[in-house]
DNA sequence: CCAAAAGTGTTCTCACTACACCCATGT
DNA sequence: ACATGGGTGTAGTGAGAACACTTTTGG
């Protein structure tokens, strides 16, 4: 490998988009940089990898979002979303950023503040940066990974039902369940189809009862969880984009 | 930018899983590797990222299938598909590789043997090189990679019909689509229900009658072209993935 | 009683499936 | 004539959309 020496190589850093939903908003964490470049603007939380303690990407990216939001990895949805590599993307030199997208339960999002050096660490919601993106304009190509880290969620939580569930607390109502996928792709379902979709679920045991109920406004619902994998199986990854009733993703002609 | 001198990187390359169809079988462009590691085995064609000339990721992969190829990038399907990153995977040391996938079309796939420095290019078949897996071991962690391909277009295929147009030649008749599909799923359709959808997709004017037929066993089939698209739109990537109808990828918990 | 929210039922449309069938061509 | 492959038609099933409706709570 002495031939790889003098070699202009480039840097490695995995960003990672942080979703959460705050109310009725999908929210991403940003971190106020404090340093050169872009610095005072908002970024997606990322780093280096550390090549030299032989961590592997995923290991990257959970360690990443661990130390800049004190929350454990296993808590997280986290997944690879896209590598980002163009030329000119940070003004220091060549970086190459693995980006990952994680999902990360509400009532979980309030402990987020706390992460260590991330003392400007906020959520801000994704259609003020997605829309106007006016006001804030995020550094490096952060809005790009942004971008595509919404168009995957929008496009996967159509028939993977952990990406909303990941947005909700350990039980959670049918309405609550329909009411994420309102808010990921930014539209209204109508209740009642919706709610024949989600029996459907359960009748798979994608989805199964609890048993207990919960009051709201009206009448009390029914609580739900996930169904616990009996054994923890692999997943795959391709499309990403998945994909899906559609991914959109980029291609070259 | 100083601090970065001295901090061990990583070495960047891209791997580019090309796919034709031959005869009735999917199949993969693989190249014997005449140095170590794995020296002799057989292996999908990349190389490193020329990171002093300032390419993008993109226009690496394009460069890497152009050089042993010969093919021009623009005349295939070209897409980002995930990038493989474990420490260990390269034996020289940590490389983290950025994969493709790229489609050709079947009439095109003969002139790829006369690739520059590719003297042992060679198609082989999928299903050979996932099932038994046998007898040609890839290199590096290059199985996974092909994989990940291999799951990427099966669930892409579905509801991206330049996939399957992109492994056939510009003019193609209706039962000649199905087969890409029955080749790339492994499946088989019903050609008369099968035929509907493909009504379908000439209403929309996704595919387009060309008003000449071609001679076959029995009456002669219609032709069919892809809508050129007037102006060259972007498309974003998401999936993974994607996918779909329906991608499988990788995720943590 | 009334508003709010949960949850059910009904009808229409559309896509997918299985399967029967006809048409055009070469031998 | 008959085999081969292209292409159409019909009936059943199941999911999604639109929308009317009942039930259970709190005030």
């Amino acid at each position: 490998m002495s031939y790889t020496y003098d070699v202009p190589k480039a840097e490695l850093s995995v960003d990672a988009v942080l979703f959460t939903i705050i109310s009725t908003q999908l929210e991403v964490l940003l971190i106020r940089r404090r340093s050169p470049p872009f610095e005072g603007c908002w970024a997606i939380p990322g780093g280096f990898v550390d090549v030299a303690s032989g961590e592997s990407l995923d290991e990257a990216a959970a360690r990443e979002l661990e130390e800049e939001t004190g929350l454990r990895a296993s808590e997280l949805y986290l997944e690879q979303l896209y590598t980002f590599g163009a030329p000119g993307r940070d003004p220091r030199g060549r970086v190459i950023s693995v980006a990952y997208y994680a999902l990360v339960r509400p009532d979980l999002h309030a402990q987020v503040q706390a992460g260590d050096d991330a003392s400007d660490a906020a959520w801000s919601t994704v259609a003020d940066l997605l829309d106007g993106g006016g006001s804030t304009r995020l550094a490096f190509d952060h809005a790009e990974i942004l971008e595509t880290a919404v168009a995957r969620i929008r496009g996967k939580i159509d028939y993977v039902p952990r990406i909303a569930i990941s947005l909700l607390p350990a039980a959670f109502t049918a309405a609550e369940f329909r009411r994420v996928h309102e808010i990921v792709k930014g539209v209204t379902f109508d209740a009642s189809n919706f709610h024949k979709r989600f029996r459907r679920m359960v009748a798979d045991e994608t989805i199964v009862k609890t048993g207990e109920r919960r009051k709201t406004g009206g009448a009390p619902a029914e609580l739900y969880r996930i169904e616990q994998a009996s054994d923890p199986q692999r997943q795959k990854r391709a499309s990403g984009a998945g994909s899906s009733a559609r991914d959109t993703r980029r291609s070259a002609s």
